[in-house]
DNA sequence: GCTATTTGACCTTA
DNA sequence: TAAGGTCAAATAGC
């Protein structure tokens, strides 16, 4: 491993203590949302901007503890330092909205000009977040088109919001795939979400959208540890999702099968802010899959790698 | 028939 | 002019 981080600071009690952080501020943020939601009239950008941030101190986490030592885990951690200050709550207030730019008459061809925003002129918060698999923030998002990018292995996809045009929503990501082993998956994000996803709950949703990962929630009420599959009508959208990254795989591969999971392969987080340290709440939180869940993640993740290859 | 995805073409920027 | 981002017609799936 070269740079950035000396050897000797990756080590099992160096990354033990990343986690650490990522699983206090992810607990403390959690708390800040709750109280948040709390008030009715607080602003609901504050709501989505917290949630942003949970979603990214566990996705830290993750990505921290699946990397074996002795791979590049400085280089995730150094990402992910990198990135934090984008997340600066006092930060994200004051992002731009750009205006919503399409017209109500379908152009033509020669007038896309009009409206075309290029992004990186554009004045929108960007972050990324390196993971070892698919995360989902919770949104809805629309693939809208896929590209071979020059010296990079894997194409980049390209989503936008689904309510891009019902709500004038600007949020974009891109999802790229950087590295093979250990799997690594950049997701890059473009502008906030100003649309409110009507299949929303104020829950916080951390979901793998690996083609047939579980899907993974976490609920602020510790009473709360049962499956709400059938209790939660937004899980429609996660499957939505689900089903974005199976087809989009399924059409590039024919030859690889993949398992698909009913929305019944949900699970419930335990609450984090109940277990005395973050190790234990890891240790509970790989132990809440159960085997089979595990196998068909697992399964899937190495399809998934198989087919990004 | 509706909705989402694919993919070639188009557009902007460096 | 090359590269990257987006559009939109064609296509597929439900």
């Amino acid at each position: 491993m070269e740079g950035f981080w000396p050897e000797n600071l990756v080590s099992t009690n160096f990354i033990q203590k990343k986690v650490n952080d990522e699983l206090v501020a992810g607990q403390e943020l959690a708390k800040q949302l709750r109280n948040v939601l709390a008030k009715s009239d607080d602003d609901p950008r504050s709501a989505e901007d917290l949630m942003m941030q949970i979603v990214k101190s566990f996705s830290n986490t993750l990505s921290i503890l699946n990397f074996e030592e002795g791979h590049d885990v400085a280089s995730v951690i150094s990402q992910i330092q990198t990135d934090l200050p984008c997340l600066d709550a006092r930060k994200m207030k004051d992002h731009s909205r750009e205006s919503f730019r399409r017209s109500t008459t379908t152009p033509t061809k020669k007038d896309r000009r009009a409206f075309y925003d290029r992004r990186r002129t554009s004045s929108l918060r960007t972050w990324n977040i390196d993971t070892p698999t698919l995360i989902n923030d919770g949104q809805t998002w629309r693939k809208y088109g896929q590209k071979v990018i020059l010296n990079a292995k894997y194409p980049r996809h390209y989503f936008r919001c689904t309510y891009k045009y019902d709500q004038g929503c600007k949020a974009t990501k891109q999802i790229q795939r950087i590295q093979v082993n250990p799997p690594l998956y950049r997701t890059t994000y473009f502008g906030n979400h100003t649309c409110r996803n009507l299949h929303q709950d104020p829950e916080l949703i951390l979901d793998c959208t690996s083609p047939s990962d579980t899907s993974i929630f976490i609920s602020f009420d510790s009473t709360n540890l049962i499956n709400k599959q059938d209790h939660v009508p937004f899980l429609s959208s996660l499957s939505s999702i689900k089903q974005e990254i199976k087809e989009d795989i399924i059409t590039c591969d024919a030859n690889h099968s993949f398992q698909t999971f009913s929305s019944s392969d949900n699970f419930m987080f335990p609450d984090l802010a109940a277990f005395p340290s973050p190790a234990e709440a890891m240790a509970v939180l790989s132990s809440t899959l159960d085997q089979s869940d595990y196998g068909d993640a697992m399964y899937g993740m190495t399809e998934y790698d198989n087919f990004l290859s």
